[in-house]
DNA sequence: TTGAAAGCGCTAACAT
DNA sequence: ATGTTAGCGCTTTCAA
């Protein structure tokens, strides 16, 4: 049997109660106790049961973070891995243990988020996406639970979430290929049920509509965060008659794919096509061509949003006064991929 | 304040014990009590409070698991995110929960178990590393918990463990490599900290000596899972007066930053120097050109190790039956990186 | 088949 | 500054 409250009290010739404040540094106890008290304790190896202790304090200094349906389909790994080193980080930091779950479907999500905020498991989720007419985000919403969003929602605007202007960055990630005399350019989106991709998709046509450029229906394809979406799309785009110049990728590892396609079907980036996708994982840097990108801080998005969440669970006996939305800052990057000019045609 | 199982048992007009032994399927309880209870229960929305349970019941149905000290700098994203995503799976099947940790060192990290282990908060650990002399086995080993390794240990050679045959995996690329005819063949290692990096040289030279070939000490280099480590490390070899033709690399990611220094200072794959590297994540099929690699099956390691952790959890009262160590096959993929030929000289 | 009662290890009034 | 006491919500003998 492991060692309790009790076995140090009687050792140490104190109360149980006093250990107990011991343990939390309540302040209106002395020197002496309390350094005694703490010699016993690890005399005798003693550990605080965390279950106990959450039982009486109705708080688990736990947070959850929900992976989507399936992560390995929707997104780039390297993105998730990010997010998650960032949300730990923090959490750590502030004196929060990390639970990873996940689930098959829609229902299941909802399923273990209900029983492990209702079961007092957690006190609080991170949802690593944002998918359009979400359940889980209904049922955190409407049950008052705390959580914050990677991404936002176009239901409840005023949700705790963290984001970047993904609009902006799109017409900045297009404005720069406009900038270099393009005048057909591409977009390859990601899944449409994501809100990342309506926004990405809006800032991209923004752009072209602020440069008085021809938007076409089939210079927008949608696919998934995938190699296999770029290496597929391309072969679509190049034999387009009047084809893109130079196109817009929801994710690096979209243009991981867009690259092999081109090389197999002998055309060069950036002379024959231009990029700048999204993310500016560590891999664009090192591509072949160098790959354009817009960073949009994944780790800084995962650390963040972790921050706020603890900070909500924190407050909620008490003012409503965080922030409701917290934009993190991208930047493009240029690289190779995108330096070519366009000749005046 | 939540629901109880007071409030059901009141409300249904039984006892509090009934109520539970209704939620954990005790034979002795009749159909229509059962039927009854369950009513009430999803009628005032019950959920049974998780860290209650867990008090009484000594057991939390959570592990843990412990990234490394510093993920970003070690490995690539990819392999960690594979692994948990095997874990998560498998441990949600079984009905466990899983919590994720880090230390920013090997203090930290064994306090972090400590605190988890002895305060009852998980029942088990698993370790995404094997380092050499590592005090986080030593703690979890000599107070005899539940944990498994993912790879090896040297010291402990009897701990649960779910491992490649790493070294039979090395020799085998490195044999691929001999029988295309290769004399002089590279290999760019990961940290020597790690059991992984040790294995694959050993099979390496091993494969080397069996052909009867020379082993030179510049041939082989120490980096880490990153891209620069290969960027480095080819700048290296290609100065040397009798080059390698051809390199084994301990991870693809490293490949990626060997295919870009090769391309800054003009050499061609497979033409000047043929590749194999390790782990065969997606982006190695859609590199140009694609890269041959050995499979190690990833995700099943997470969810390999994941049940067998469980598996002794849930034993633990009882035989010790479970195996020691679980292999999981590796297969090589050949693809373009590797298939050149040399000429007789 | 069900109920009563004790207790898991801890905290937090309320005393002193 | 410290002790006493009463639970937190659940499971589990023991009795009926």
């Amino acid at each position: 049997m492991a060692v309790t409250i009790k076995d140090v009290a009687k050792k140490a010739g104190v109360s149980p109660s006093t250990v107990s404040r011991v343990l939390s540094n309540h302040p209106r106890i002395s020197a002496e106790t309390s350094r005694k008290v703490k010699e016993i304790m690890d005399q005798l190896g003693y550990h605080p049961n965390i279950m106990a202790k959450s039982l009486v304090s109705k708080t688990t200094n736990s947070i959850c973070i929900m992976l989507p349906k399936s992560a390995e389909e929707l997104f780039s790994n390297f993105f998730f891995m990010e997010l998650i080193r960032g949300i730990v980080t923090q959490a750590n930091r502030l004196g929060f243990d990390v639970l990873l779950s996940s689930g098959a479907n829609e229902k299941e999500e909802v399923e273990c988020v209900s029983r492990l905020l209702n079961g007092h498991r957690v006190d609080g989720v991170i949802l690593l996406y944002s998918r359009i007419n979400d359940p889980v985000i209904d049922f955190l919403y409407k049950n008052n639970h705390n959580f914050v969003l990677i991404g936002r929602s176009e239901q409840y605007p005023d949700i705790l979430s963290v984001d970047n202007d993904n609009v902006q960055a799109s017409y900045d990630a297009t404005k720069h290929l406009i900038s270099l005399g393009h005048k057909r350019i591409g977009f390859v989106s990601g899944p449409p049920e994501l809100v990342v991709s309506k926004d990405r998709l809006k800032g991209y046509l923004l752009a072209l509509n602020d440069a008085g450029l021809e938007t076409k229906p089939e210079w927008i394809v949608e696919g998934e965060f995938l190699q296999e979406s770029g290496y597929r799309a391309i072969s679509f785009f190049m034999n387009l008659p009047d084809r893109p110049t130079a196109i817009v990728l929801i994710d690096d590892v979209v243009s991981f794919g867009v690259l092999r396609g081109l090389y197999e079907l002998n055309y060069k980036v950036p002379e024959d096509l231009c990029l700048v996708s999204f993310n500016n994982i560590p891999l664009a840097e090192m591509s072949t061509p160098p790959l354009s990108s817009v960073d949009i801080g994944i780790y800084n998005m995962g650390y963040t949003a972790s921050g706020m969440l603890i900070q909500a669970i924190q407050n909620n006996s008490g003012d409503k006064t965080v922030p409701g939305r917290y934009i993190i800052p991208h930047r493009l990057v240029v690289r190779e991929s995108s330096i070519f000019s366009v000749q005046k045609d």
